[in-house]
DNA sequence: TATTGTTATACTCTATAACTATA
DNA sequence: TATAGTTATAGAGTATAACAATA
């Protein structure tokens, strides 16, 4: 058809949100591969990255029974990524701790990762890209009160 | 602070897509583990709603080794939802099908993540949301451009 | 010979249940 | 007794390599 009578198609609005999902789980699923990481690896170096869980809170923070844990925390130390710390208040507990070598796989695949999601948003014109933006935040600010939860917590005095 | 005063904070644009994409994530997974199915037996399922395809042609579409696909279909298909059909032309092929109870399953699924994005888009205002999806729409079109294809090829004369 | 598909094997990831050690 | 963590076991999902059957 004619350039000046091109209809601007839209797409279904699930199809929509379901798309973009598909596209950007799969930036993120090659990050971890190039890092020879699966997805459930870099989520618990991820959270490794700015704290110090015991196995329960590791475990918690996964949504994983502490079994699996156990053999995600083993498979990941024997490949140097993380360490067991004897806690030294309480006999029972193991802090585990990332490595110099877990820290730079996860900081690649992030990285890489932002990259990834900024070149995607970067084919959008500017003004485009910031309503997006703005519109996606009204949106998860609303998931997330829906769910009795404030997106911007963080920021509150 | 007062209403007011109110600034409209707005996320980071790589956490934004990030977390639509994380919690668009956990409602897919919701309504797998709701039909006891993991999300390659959905993908495996929502495959063969519309195309009846090969061992091999699957192997293509889920990028899977062959291998793989062969284990798949064996658990699907002790399950009943999936059977395999020799094909009559070529004495090497199995052609694989959907049963009932496997459209029953995706069908459920599909149709409950359906609604729960349905709920989530209607979180926002009637105009927010429909920008929104022209948005994502554009983005979407112009990543595949990207990738050298149209998003709209079905619509096509 | 090439292609289609399965099987053998090995590894990751996950859960349940049983266990050990510490509190 | 209760909690923290590991181990034993079982099953899904994945890949590589070797194989059988058909083209």
């Amino acid at each position: 058809m004619p350039a000046d009578e091109k209809l601007q198609h839209v797409l279904d609005p699930v199809d929509a949100v379901a798309q973009l999902t598909f596209v950007v789980d799969g930036m993120l699923q090659r990050r971890c591969r190039e890092e020879d990481l699966s997805l459930i690896q870099l989520r618990l170096l991820g959270i490794l990255r700015d704290r110090r869980p015991t196995m329960s809170e590791l475990s918690r923070f996964l949504e994983l029974d502490k079994s699996s844990v156990s053999g995600l925390v083993d498979r990941a130390q024997r490949r140097g990524l993380v360490r067991r710390v004897p806690s030294e208040t309480d006999g029972r507990v193991s802090v585990v701790e990332i490595t110099d070598e877990g820290n730079a796989l996860v900081g690649n695949a992030s990285s890489g990762f932002t990259a990834d999601v900024q070149e995607l948003l970067g084919r959008l014109p500017a003004t485009d890209r910031d309503r997006l933006v703005v519109l996606l935040t009204r949106l998860l600010a609303a998931h997330a009160r829906a769910h009795g939860v404030d997106l911007f917590a963080d920021l509150q005095q």
